[in-house]
DNA sequence: GCATTATGCATAGCATGCTATCTGATTCGC
DNA sequence: GCGAATCAGATAGCATGCTATGCATAATGC
């Protein structure tokens, strides 16, 4: 029955992950966003009108959990969804022009975060945390059904 | 604007743990146990009887969450609360039977996803990820008000 | 000793995550 | 070409996290 939590690497990772999304969600509640709708933008950023089923596969979230974001970003007027041109069944998800607004000082919020959380890392550990968390994710999503 | 998720330590720290808290979940899920409830039933299982407020220091959840959680222990028959003998503000949490009953099982369930996941690391790898997150999570308790 | 302050806990309201299930549109098999 | 399977999305119900508040009890300060 030897089990502590401290050198339990799901429970140090839960630890991290709520102190991440506290500090990304205190930098970036003055623009009107939450985490998961910051997310949502970083993908729409990059490509915008891409389909729920396409932030679900990029942001690696359930379907659920998806439209749930996104009717609280309609809501809050960061996107809009259009016609699909090929499939009734699908829509387009687009940027408001105040989504659009917000990318520079979200990002550099984001980016204030995590040199924030790293700051007492090395280079070399910043890549070697990288490469570790990456090398965890990738075990985790391989063993779906295990 | 060069923003990657994959090299952003949050989002893969979010990611992470995502994984980590689904695959707890499905294993504890057969023992009638959700994942936040195990964490509490960790710091019973070592010592019986603290207070919410003990709780609440120990895993570093807000007071409100940790009430609501011990609501839902409760109702599941997992702990009961008595009175606290000097304190008639304070009431001491206690295990039932039915969550001691309940250590050994979940104890493995969790060893055994912490396993899944770091399989592919080495013992090296594995103590390095660890006092990595540790120093990361230091740095943002740290920075609290930052 | 009594008013003020601090502490322990509960509740309301919200965001994000999940599973399960439903509807409507498309695609496949024959 | 039509019924079955699949796919895109919505919704319900729940757990966990948060902030903000309120209430009752303790502790302090004068």
């Amino acid at each position: 029955m030897t089990f502590s939590k401290e050198h339990s690497a799901g429970f140090v990772a839960n630890h991290m992950a709520r102190l991440f999304a506290h500090g990304l969600a205190r930098r970036i509640a003055p623009l009107g966003l939450a985490p998961a709708q910051f997310m949502v933008l970083l993908e729409l950023w990059q490509e915008d009108g891409l389909t729920q089923h396409d932030l679900v596969t990029r942001l690696d979230v359930e379907q659920a959990t998806m439209s749930n974001t996104l009717r609280r970003m309609e809501r809050d007027g960061l996107i809009v969804r259009r016609a699909h041109d090929h499939d009734r069944r699908a829509r387009r998800i687009c940027l408001t022009d105040k989504a659009r607004a917000l990318q520079a000082a979200a990002i550099r919020a984001a980016q204030d975060q995590n040199e924030t959380a790293l700051a007492s890392l090395s280079d070399a550990e910043r890549a070697h945390l990288m490469a570790l968390m990456h090398k965890v994710v990738g075990a985790m999503r391989r063993n779906w059904g295990d």
